[in-house]
DNA sequence: ATTACTAAGTTACGAGTAA
DNA sequence: TTTACTCGTAACTTAGTAA
């Protein structure tokens, strides 16, 4: 089917052509395709010629519906979409390593936070977050995890001050497990932060600069194969 | 953005290239979407020209990798998609009322019917269905409650023999409350069966012929505005 | 093997306009 | 008002190639 007649139907679709006979005019239509009345009504032509679209032709107006035809041809590209936007379960990230501003020994000490962390995580994680800076081009890779609901670690309030909830993902950097985490307020820099049972930077030899690979799984559980144990 | 380039942009999507640098050659892609290898070239060039994708290019082969603009733009459409098939409520349908096989009374009479009918529905239906005959352009507007769970009567046993389970959608019709029932196994033809508190033939002096239309909703709950009871 | 240019062929577009 | 025809031209496509 070609992608401007996909796309008419589409616009038929949005405006419930779907579920009921809609009254629409070509010029109407080429507004909204941005092309002239002459142009949309060919369009109507040739899916009508090809049986994605019903038509009952007035004298001022015509009522058109879309047939279980071009209902399928809408149904598969939605079926194309959901596939892009909900099936990725392992997410690649590239990104050299930094110094954070040191918060990140404070925040993963809090008890509210560990005591979560070994429940919902599986490990007391080593004080202190790892930080990725990744490329700008892979900043829309995040739009995966913001829509995901990943490992929820509740807030918390102590004595002196209040911790808002964080969203955790498990992940992967070279076989050793260790989970990314996302405040739940908040926006998503390029900057990654990753908490691990182990102290990393000595572990993997790791210092600034360093380039690095990490997979990122919006599963519940993930192991690399190598244990994180001694 | 042009119908085209976004085709493009989504086959591109489909092999990865959001989440990762994918490599892939401009015959190939061509054949993706039927078109040349020069066609395919030149799509490439004009995506990466507006910013849609990245290219790093290899003397035999490129890298090519969905930009956040890219990703914006296929998410976009995404949620046209999703809004043409998850966001009705309403479904009209028309046509016209024909008599059944008489096997309706039998089986809404049955009792594991009937009390989990009073429950999930509200009312005991009165002994029998009203067959609606829909147009077969109509059909189509099956797949949204084919996609829904509906309001789920269970399966159950008598002495003699086992009744499969069934979903209801609750309906209008003249602004009585009525609901749709389909069977859980089964195919759907293009005969809609309804069930009502009341005998509707009487009660809106319908009969085999008649055109009417009927509202049905996938909420759990309807009302038409006017009562049932007496 | 690639990508992508040029040139020629093909299709699509829209102004004008009839019905 | 509509829809949709004709037709000149603009846009897109692809075969043939170069790099």
């Amino acid at each position: 089917m070609k992608p401007y007649l996909l796309q008419m139907l589409k616009e038929l679709a949005l405006l419930g052509a779907i579920e009921n006979r809609i009254e629409a005019s070509s010029m109407q239509l080429a507004e909204r395709i941005n092309a002239s009345q002459q142009t949309a009504s060919r369009y109507l032509l040739e899916l009508d010629k090809n049986g994605f679209i019903n038509r009952e032709m007035g004298i001022k107006k015509q009522l058109i519906h879309i047939t279980e035809k071009g209902s399928d041809s809408l149904h598969e590209e939605y079926l194309s979409y959901r596939h892009i936007f909900s099936l990725p379960r392992f997410i690649h990230f590239k990104g050299k390593i930094v110094s954070g501003m040191k918060e990140g020994t404070y925040y993963t000490s809090q008890q509210g936070y560990v005591t979560q962390f070994k429940k919902k995580l599986g490990f007391i994680p080593y004080p202190g977050t790892l930080n990725l800076e990744i490329d700008l081009v892979e900043k829309n890779k995040l739009r995966f995890l913001k829509q995901e609901e990943g490992i929820q670690i509740s807030a918390f309030e102590t004595e002196n001050r209040s911790f808002g909830g964080v969203k955790c993902f498990n992940a992967c950097i070279n076989k050793h497990n260790i989970s990314l985490i996302f405040p739940l307020r908040g926006h998503y820099s390029n900057i990654l932060e990753f908490i691990a049972p182990n102290f990393l930077r000595d572990r993997l030899d790791l210092t600034d600069g360093d380039l690095v690979e990490v997979v990122v799984t919006i599963e519940k559980q993930m192991s690399c194969g190598a244990s994180d144990e001694k």
